[in-house]
DNA sequence: GACCTGCTGCGGGCTG
């Protein structure tokens, strides 16, 4: 029994609590915690008590007496941070284990007070650990060289991306400076069958990283509702519709934009403002200041009696806790099945609780996006994701990282240590040297005998505050109201003065704008227009599309869908019926129009785009429309001679790819420190990381092209 | 038709 593996204190805190019993989660964790040295995945829905599954037989086995750090907590979020600190708290009040919050709005007194008396848990996020090696290495030192566990909570959150890719350097970088293993403990409620090996490998040991998974899913009720939108404002019907389908709930809704997000709160509210409801209108998103944001995941953990309705981006997507959701909204399609699982699961926290979501579609290719979404929930599927297997910019990164931290390190010792780092595993010693080289001649690093220390360029990088991250944020403008903060918008030819916009669900008057401190000061308003936010947001997954071609071919009715979305996706299926569409791997739909043709690809984003890049090789015009996963190409026919152009472009694509590069680094903008690599570098991280050419290129060797022959 | 994430050290001025 896991129960009676647990130490005395914990086991008393456990009947202190009246828990009747153990989560499966917990269970299962406990048993192998306690009993073997693995690292592990605890991958369980949400709200199913995975901090305690991690922290009950970590608190159990460790000997807090010991001088020095024993637990290290990492986050991606300082909200979450702050979160977490009252449960762990909890956890350890009767235990007298220090407990500190380590990142940059911690308060320093604390930090202070830690480094004279290293001990206990301290909870941090990846670019506080950065920000330490480089600035402090002697604190590293200090705090964890006696390091026993480490805990990487929403650790779907690293997979995949080049924040991740820097997380499994800093844990490697801290395993160098301890003295015994550091075991790893990793948490998820969204983590993919596929994509175990890559979270095993944030961890550096994949061989000794175990999974302990609870499928409990929870049930989940669907509906969806169409109201076309003709403009670039939501249509009046859906917005009334939205108001009796949430005024008397508490309602998180996710309309995939922060301007939507906006346009949503403040209209809502003045519906309910003219027909007597609550005033619990909120707004949440990354151009909300922090502090209104805190308030109102306040009032919704906090409240019990009064209903409200948060609008929001994925920023109440991950762990926060913002306590009962009666219903979840989502306005058109989430761009991947995971943000679905995850928003879904803010609904209906309590165990044997359904979760109620309600989808709004305001196209009928949203419509079909969004619907192929919730089938591949239902299934189970969640997207794979792939790691970088030769992140340049990243080892370039970590390399001047290292560079400052040692101040000063020998040639070997630096490329052994890169080497050595399961982070670079796939990239060559030659690479590694190639690079080393480059960086000294660029005056990145300076040659001293047989050592290197930064150079004036590498200073130049290191010592800023954006060295920490590695992640790229456009400058803002700060939004105040009488010496409060409201919110941050990027600049744009709509901040004028007297110009009216919405942020935290309110309306504003620019009143005066200094651009040397940018800060806009405003009055409330009346009316006004939503702020103008530039976004990129990320690539849809392939498998999405082909569902979404599968639900076109089929002949089902889905209960789910209303009778005005049935007869959309009715009108969509009788526009593709002439295709003859019977292998969804090859067949692919074409529209020949008088010198043009519309290719319906129904591949992801990463693929069309190497398409789009392919056939413009050739000299021709294309339109690629995501929407409908469509290129609009300006020829007149699909000729052979068309498709072996494409296919010969296949070889000259390093060139043209150098050639687009030396215009400008606008290709690049993915990658914030790939600006400072060597070209061919550069290069290869295009072809890795923003494209799939060899995809691409299976499919036009491999495409049946589909003519109706209505 | 598009999301999100984090951040040092130092010195000056102000508050309790």
């Amino acid at each position: 029994m896991a129960y009676e593996l647990l130490s005395q204190p914990i086991r008393k805190y456990i009947r202190d609590k009246g828990w009747e019993s153990l989560r499966p989660i917990q269970a299962a964790a406990i048993s192998k915690i306690l009993t073997t040295e693995n690292n592990y995945i605890l991958a369980s829905r949400t709200a199913s008590g995975k901090t305690e599954a991690a922290f009950l037989p970590i608190l159990s086995k460790t000997n807090f007496n010991e001088q020095g750090v024993q637990v290290l907590y990492i986050s991606p979020l300082i909200a979450l941070i702050n979160d977490q600190f009252g449960r762990v708290e909890d956890l350890c009040k009767n235990l007298e284990i220090d407990v500190t919050k380590w990142h940059g709005e911690a308060k320093r007194s604390l930090k202070k007070k830690l480094l004279e008396h290293p001990n206990g848990i301290v909870l941090i996020t990846p670019e506080s650990i950065e920000a330490m090696f480089v600035n402090a290495p002697y604190n590293v030192a200090q705090l964890f060289s006696n390091l026993k566990f480490i805990v990487i909570d929403e650790i779907h959150s690293f997979i995949g991306n080049d924040r991740g890719l820097q997380l499994t350097s800093l844990i490697f970088r801290l395993r160098e400076q301890t003295k015994k293993e550091i075991i790893i403990i990793g948490l998820s409620a969204t983590i993919g069958d596929e994509n175990y090996p890559e979270a095993k490998r944030i961890t550096g040991n994949i061989e000794k990283t175990k999974v302990l998974l609870d499928r409990t899913q929870k049930s989940t009720v669907a509906s969806f509702k169409f109201f076309k939108s003709e403009t670039k404002e939501l249509p009046l019907d859906l917005l009334k519709d939205l108001y009796v389908e949430t005024k008397n709930n508490k309602t998180l809704i996710f309309p995939n934009s922060r301007a939507k997000t906006e346009e949503i709160s403040v209209k809502l509210r003045r519906i309910s403002d003219r027909l007597n409801g609550h005033k619990n209108y909120f707004s949440h998103h990354s151009s909300v200041d922090k502090e209104i944001r805190e308030s109102v995941e306040h009032f919704a953990k906090n409240n019990v009696r009064f209903d409200f309705c948060i609008s929001c981006t994925s920023t109440l997507e991950l762990g926060i806790d913002i306590g009962t959701v009666d219903k979840i909204i989502q306005i058109d399609s989430t761009h991947s099945v995971s943000s679905l699982v995850q928003r879904i699961g803010r609904s209906g926290r309590r165990d044997g609780e359904t979760s109620i979501v309600g989808i709004y579609a305001t196209g009928n290719w949203n419509l079909l996006q969004s619907f192929a979404c919730w089938q591949l929930y239902k299934n189970g599927f969640l997207e794979p994701i792939k790691m970088a297997s030769k992140p340049y910019d990243i080892l370039l990164h970590q390399l001047l990282s290292i560079v400052k931290q040692t101040s000063g390190i020998t040639i070997e010792r630096l490329i052994n240590g890169l080497k050595a780092n399961p982070t670079f595993k796939l990239i060559d010693e030659k690479e590694i040297r190639f690079l080393v080289d480059q960086s000294i001649q660029k005056d990145y690093l300076e040659k001293i005998q047989s050592e290197v220390i930064l150079g004036i360029e590498g200073e130049e990088i290191v010592n800023s505050r954006e060295f920490y991250s590695v992640f790229i944020t456009e400058p803002d403008f700060k939004v105040i109201h009488s010496g409060r903060k409201i919110g941050q918008i990027p600049f744009s030819p709509q901040i004028r003065l007297d110009e009216n916009l919405l942020l935290a669900a309110r309306i504003w008057k620019i009143k005066d704008i200094d651009f040397k401190g940018c800060v806009i000061e405003v009055i409330p308003a009346k009316d006004g227009k939503t702020p103008m936010f530039f976004g990129n947001g990320g690539a849809i997954h392939g498998e999405i599309r082909k569902e979404m071609l599968r639900i076109l071919k089929k002949e089902d009715i889905y209960e789910e869908l209303n009778e005005d979305c049935t007869s959309e996706l009715e009108q969509l299926r009788f526009e593709f019926q002439g295709y003859h569409i019977s292998d969804f791997d090859l067949d692919r739909p074409l529209v020949v129009k008088e010198n043009q043709i519309i290719w319906f690809t129904f591949s992801g984003t990463v693929i069309n785009r190497s398409l789009k890049m392919l056939i413009e090789m050739s000299g021709h015009e294309v339109i690629m429309n995501e929407m409908n996963s469509s290129l609009e190409i300006d020829v007149p026919e699909i000729s052979p001679n068309f498709l072996k152009d494409i296919q010969n472009n296949y070889i000259r694509l390093d060139s043209h790819l150098e050639y687009l590069l030396s215009k400008d680094d606008f290709l690049l903008s993915f990658s914030k420190w790939g600006k400072y690599l060597p070209l061919q570098f550069q290069i290869k991280i295009l072809k890795e990381r923003f494209f799939d050419f060899e995809s691409a290129i299976n499919l036009i060797d491999n495409v049946n092209f589909r003519m109706s022959n209505t």
